[in-house]
DNA sequence: TGCGCCGCTCTTGTATACAAAACCATGCAC
DNA sequence: GTGCATGGTTTTGTATACAAGAGCGGCGCA
């Protein structure tokens, strides 16, 4: 737990996704370990990181500030998770212990818990979502996809999706979720790849219709 | 040009590259900030940069070692590629201009010249090939794509696999080349996708096939 | 008054010094 | 003899000081 680093980082990337710091707005290193109350070294790190995952980009003249996203990029990104996770369904498919299905299963069900009562648990649902997705990427057994789909910054977008799903489409995640757990109990990559490839792209059709 | 963490970042994959440092073998900052005559912090950037590129593993203590790549790694590399560059053909076909595509006429040209004499100039042919890919990640216009195949280790592997090419291997990729031309002629996002993913899916078996 | 050059300031890049945590070996107890 | 605790040593994490370069504003000149 490098504390000061991630801290910064974390800082850092709420004050981007907040809006505090709009499209453009410069990232001076100083200024922000001010902010975050650590020193200039740390905070060069996280805004590699932030760079690297292109929440910033750099001026001609070695400057960061904060990137601009349009729809393309949010459509890239989609399209982008859409063949990693389905590749990495697909590998989890053949390398998935039965142990590993069950808390699939486990997580599935506590994701269907959060929506099956007449007010939804939104933070629950994202929580078992993510920790559904995690398990598959975990279960793909490739440390340069797990890189990959880290770096892919997903987690602001499924937040900003989630939140504008209506009942009918929540309960559609969970249904397709145990599509997955199906392929996946029968080994069949072929399948987990199709089912994870419609899961992410129906995620961007909800996201697209209720902007 | 930050020259100090580039060369320290290019002289510690030298190192892992050319199997002076083995696998298992930790990478220790200060050792290597003497080795490469530049103080603790460029050298730290370098470590970060290869971690995130997967040459060096990290242990639970925080200790970084150099990474082991087994054939199963050589062949997610290629079916990450494949994914990756197959995309970025698609989305180059319908944004390449008609100068950019001049441009890859001419680079192929030139990698067809450097084989099409009794000694392949095997150099200039990777040169060459190198140019053609970069031109098509740039003109698929995706910063995340170009992040993403950037860190794709990739250009070691090409490396070993056109060292072990015969001459109709090389031929046949100025051949596929040809074929891309011709799908971004006719804007045809599908056909170069297919004809890329084909382009890399035969590397891995000229690489397989030769080993 | 507009353009270009120069110098200053601000920001990043690098080096070094210090703090904390992890590993290893030694020694003690059982 | 084996296992665990504890101290020293090594290594990473963080802070700060210094150097170099980029951007910006003011001043002079046409």
């Amino acid at each position: 737990m490098t504390t000061a680093s991630d801290k910064a980082y974390a800082e850092i990337r709420g004050l981007i996704l907040s809006g505090d710091a709009s499209p453009g707005t410069p990232l001076r290193e100083e200024a922000l370990a001010d902010i975050v109350g650590v020193s200039r070294t740390p905070v060069r790190e996280a805004l590699k990181r932030l760079e690297s995952e292109l929440y910033a980009v750099r001026t001609p003249g070695g400057r960061l500030v904060v990137a601009a996203w349009d729809s393309d990029d949010v459509a890239e990104i989609f399209a982008l998770r859409a063949m990693l996770e389905s590749h990495a369904a697909a590998r989890a498919a053949r390398r998935l212990s039965p142990a590993a299905i069950a808390e699939l299963r486990a997580c599935n069900a506590d994701l269907q818990a959060a929506i099956a009562v007449p007010e939804p648990d939104i933070a629950r649902f994202l929580a078992a979502n993510r920790a559904f997705h995690d398990l598959i990427i975990s279960g793909s057994a490739s440390g340069r996809l797990a890189t990959m789909l880290a770096g892919l910054v997903e987690q602001p977008i499924v937040r900003r999706t989630a939140t504008r799903y209506d009942r009918s489409d929540l309960q559609r995640s969970a249904t397709e979720h145990d599509q997955l757990i199906q392929a996946f109990t029968a080994r069949d990559g072929d399948w987990a790849r199709a089912v994870m490839a419609a899961h992410i792209h129906r995620a961007l059709h909800a996201f697209r219709t209720a902007s």
